[in-house]
DNA sequence: ATTAGCACTCTACCCGAAAGAGTGCTAACC
DNA sequence: GGTTAGCACTCTTTCGGGTAGAGTGCTAAT
């Protein structure tokens, strides 16, 4: 059904990119007097109804009924972003709006990122999304265990790029403070550098080690660690995503007619799980994610695209950041901005100053 | 135009509580025909539209149309909450249900009652919403700063509830794990019990007093504390409220045919600010607030009623649990369930154990 | 005070007609 | 052979009218 979209003639391109981009102006199907206007090239309402046919058969366009106008495929819109779109280049007042929101230095990365993707929900009127580090992406720099009661042990871990966790962990004799500072320092030495995964594998691979020993210190500071990183994931409860603006897609026009989807829709958004693991995949890539329609495989998300890059310190992926709007969205715009985002905001993780040139 | 409740007869009194509660029932306007069969006195629809046409001009009920039933006003609800209703027992199941979620251990306030407003909302099907302590409810305990690096320290400020706060501060002069140490066993003593609002208001208080004294450790310490607790109120961006399940609420009948309210419900959910400042109203009550349609002034949420509860630690008021939903609930197992909820909440931060026996 | 009866009002629904938009095809055109 | 004009056809949207149904409000009888 689907050609190559390279076998397309160059005016077939062009009405191809003429069509969605006036569907995405309007949101209307496109009928073929509308777009012999629009093309530069002059080109008849028949001839058009003739390029638009082969399209649709190609699995380009599509029409909602017999008698109307055409609109994008996902297919379609994927050579579309791939191949047809023209680049938009941010514009000052965006990248000044984006910098602004830089303008007090902030210390945790999930200040940094969740105030990017605020700003981006903003410029773009969709949800914005991130995907915060994970276990893997953080290396362990500083642990400490800080006395809470006779029964309960609070302990911080500081890792490299600045992320602190926090966790709650029963004792069962109880430790002052001075003997938990001991405890800290001890394994501050020991693990130091190593990702949290790694830091957990080890811990658990030495369970059982301190039977053998008599220093005491050492047998508690294998038990605390041990409490600490054997809670497992709790990576799908939405501890590692932050979500702005998610009423944004739902005041788009394509859902106002239609509560089931709205409703799925929202549910999706709810769900964080499934929108995790999604960003998490592309995780690794330096380049910019765009997925179209059904190509993420988001039940009550079929509608939306996901526009997504990694951001990264010092050249490490740390997560991922980006919007989720309607599939009709202006590509062009959110690409640059998305982009742009993800830049600065590795930047400023890396260096702490924000980027003032843009690319 | 509102007639006192008191002055109405049983008989009217009756036709307005079986008005409402089938209108909570059907969610269609109640009929005169409809009504003379529900109510236990035989009376003839005639009579009922006398009676009702009374009630309507007391402002308790309205209709929507000329031709259509009635259904209750705010006033009219009011009353039934106050006076008509019938007082619902909480059933095993439900209790039970509760009881479950506090099957294992948790140590940190905020886990036990975001899990309690996540049964909640389940039970009810609405949203569940918890007010989280703030600055005057927390009492400090222990603070502990953690290098992060040789810019930055990390503060952890640990309340006696339990509760744990972090906060990054840059520092201008590198100190070294060993000194962080001594600065915060010094603080610990310092303000031991008092409200991080009082710890505050004293380090504050302090300022400038360093100057004239020479002993290094206690000017940094000063120094610290000062740029930890500095830091402007965060309360309203929306911090310490927790909101789970809102989407059950959208997806109530009421709301499937009106887009405009849906947005405007949505965007009144994302704004957490007035939501919070609304439960901290109701904090000091040890009463159940119940808050009928625009009785709480939050735009977009005219058309939704608000249930909640203080929940406390040893008699001290920590926050606020409870639901929203839409003006049309059952209001008799609504308030049980949060009175119940927020009663097994309390009690377990009280005495670690879950309450077995209700009230 | 209660009730039966009845006129009246308003909504919801169905139906059909007409308008509008756009296609797909055929035949003519360059 | 690609391009275009013309036209019949299809499908949706909109509007009006007509009707059924629900429920009130009033009046007069009980």
């Amino acid at each position: 059904m689907a050609t190559n979209p390279t076998d397309l003639s160059a005016r077939t391109q062009d009405v191809l990119r003429a069509v969605v981009n006036t569907f995405i102006e309007t949101g209307e199907p496109v009928g073929s007097r509308t777009l012999s206007k629009k093309i530069p090239l002059s080109l008849s309402p028949a001839t058009i109804r003739n390029i638009m046919s082969d399209l649709a058969e190609a699995g380009f366009l599509s029409k909602p009924h017999a008698s109307a106008g055409r609109l994008p495929t996902d297919l379609g819109y994927r050579v579309f972003v791939d191949a047809l779109m023209n680049i938009h280049h941010i514009t000052r007042e965006e990248r000044e709006s984006i910098q602004r929101s830089y303008a007090h230095r902030m210390a945790q990365v999930e200040q940094v990122v969740t105030q990017a993707s605020r700003i981006l929900s903003e410029l773009t009127q969709q949800a914005g999304v991130v995907l915060l580090p994970g276990r893997d992406q953080l290396f362990f720099q500083n642990i400490q265990f800080i006395r809470m009661s006779s029964e309960n042990v609070l302990v911080v871990i500081v890792s490299k790029s600045g992320v602190v966790q926090n966790r709650v962990v029963p004792i069962d004799e109880d430790l002052d403070q001075e003997k938990l500072n001991r405890i800290s320092h001890y394994l501050n030495e020991e693990y130091g550098g190593l990702s949290l995964r790694e830091v957990r594998a080890r811990v658990l691979e030495r369970m059982g080690e301190e039977r053998d020993n008599l220093d005491m210190l050492y047998n508690r500071a294998g038990e605390l660690s041990r409490r600490t990183f054997l809670v497992d994931d709790e990576e799908d409860d939405g501890e590692g995503l932050f979500v702005d603006g998610a009423s944004r897609v739902f005041t788009q026009p394509e859902f106002a007619d239609d509560f089931e989807k709205l409703q799925n829709l929202y549910q999706a958004f709810e769900e964080k799980g499934k929108l995790i693991r999604l960003l998490d995949g592309y995780l690794n890539s330096p380049d910019l994610t765009v997925l179209i329609g059904s190509e993420n495989d988001i039940d009550g998300m079929e509608d939306c695209s996901v526009v997504a890059r990694s951001y990264f310190i010092d050249d490490r992926p740390l997560g991922t950041i980006g919007i989720i709007g309607p599939k009709r969205m202006r590509y062009d715009r959110v690409v640059s901005l998305v982009e742009w985002t993800a830049d600065a905001v590795s930047h400023y993780l890396s260096h702490g100053d924000h980027r003032i040139d843009p690319k």
